[in-house]
DNA sequence: ACCCCTGTTCGGCG
DNA sequence: CCGCCGAACAGGGG
């Protein structure tokens, strides 16, 4: 489910909670989502520390305590953000509950493909720094971009741009929408690409970047009626423009869908 | 029952 | 060594 765009509207779903202390902590500990840190350090760390703020950079979230803790959050395939009235008791997929006074905030995952990261100190977590630019940065730009393709020259372009050093935020659905519009063919190498379709995968990919934000990010709403996501998972998708049947395949490990009218090499 | 999946990581291999 | 690809992870839904 989440990519940029949603990973914004979950990301907003704990604001109930900011400016409040955590009273206590829930989760289970041998889950995968806690895999590379300690969660027991989260129980005993995190009650009586306040919400200060939060995050969201590509697929990424942080979130911010008093005293220096940072909560890292993925959601993976299945993660979900959410508020719970007090008192909740835990689901069966709610692996870590913070309890407030007021309000629980849930983080539910049914597959386990997401990550919750822990970190002390005065300023943000090493990790939070890694990764490529935001796509509504300047960084992200035409110079940038160039680098990148011709640094992955040889894999298809979908795969690249599902890349999260280069494209943050970019997932399945949204990688056919932009190489749709941007007019290329999926199954092209990276370094193939002309500086015509450079500029219009650059353009793209901002817009689709932008409009996600703004129509998903405050409350999920659906995208335009004449994305190509709404036709993506049909089984007789037809392109929006031509009205004529979308291509399916698998590139990068994911499904594809595609227009050969609109796509080319 | 069986197949599919909006993500990431890791081992194999060219 | 670099980098691509498929498998694995795990569970719900069609």
């Amino acid at each position: 489910m989440p990519e940029l765009a949603e990973v914004e509207f979950f990301r907003k779903q704990w604001d109930p909670g900011l400016g409040q202390k955590v009273v206590t902590v829930q989760l289970h500990p041998r889950k995968r989502i806690f895999r590379g840190t300690d969660p027991r350090k989260i129980v005993e760390s995190l009650p009586g520390r306040r919400f200060l703020r939060s995050y969201a950079r590509g697929k990424r979230m942080l979130f911010e305590f008093t005293g220096g803790n940072w909560i890292g959050l993925h959601l993976g395939m299945t993660g979900k953000l959410r508020t719970e009235p007090a008192g909740f008791r835990p689901e069966k997929h709610d692996h870590f509950v913070l309890q407030q006074t007021r309000q629980a905030l849930v983080f539910r995952d049914a597959r386990l493909f997401g990550r919750v990261r822990f970190h002390q100190g005065k300023s943000e977590p090493a990790w939070w720094r890694l990764g490529g630019p935001e796509i509504a940065s300047a960084q992200f730009d035409r110079h940038f971009l160039d680098a990148f393709l011709n640094r992955h020259s040889r894999a298809p372009i979908k795969a690249v741009v599902l890349m999260q050093d280069g494209f943050s935020g970019i997932g399945n659905w949204m990688a056919d929408e932009i190489l749709w519009r941007a007019g290329i063919e999926p199954s092209v190498r990276a370094g193939e690409l002309s500086a015509r379709h450079r500029a219009r995968l650059l353009r793209e990919t901002r817009f689709v970047a932008s409009e996600a934000l703004r129509v998903i990010g405050p409350a999920f709403a659906d995208p335009p009626p004449d994305w190509l996501i709404h036709q993506k998972w049909k089984r007789a998708g037809v392109c929006p423009r031509h009205k004529s049947r979308l291509r399916k395949g698998t590139l990068g490990g994911r499904t594809t869908a595609w227009c050969p009218l609109c796509q080319k090499k």
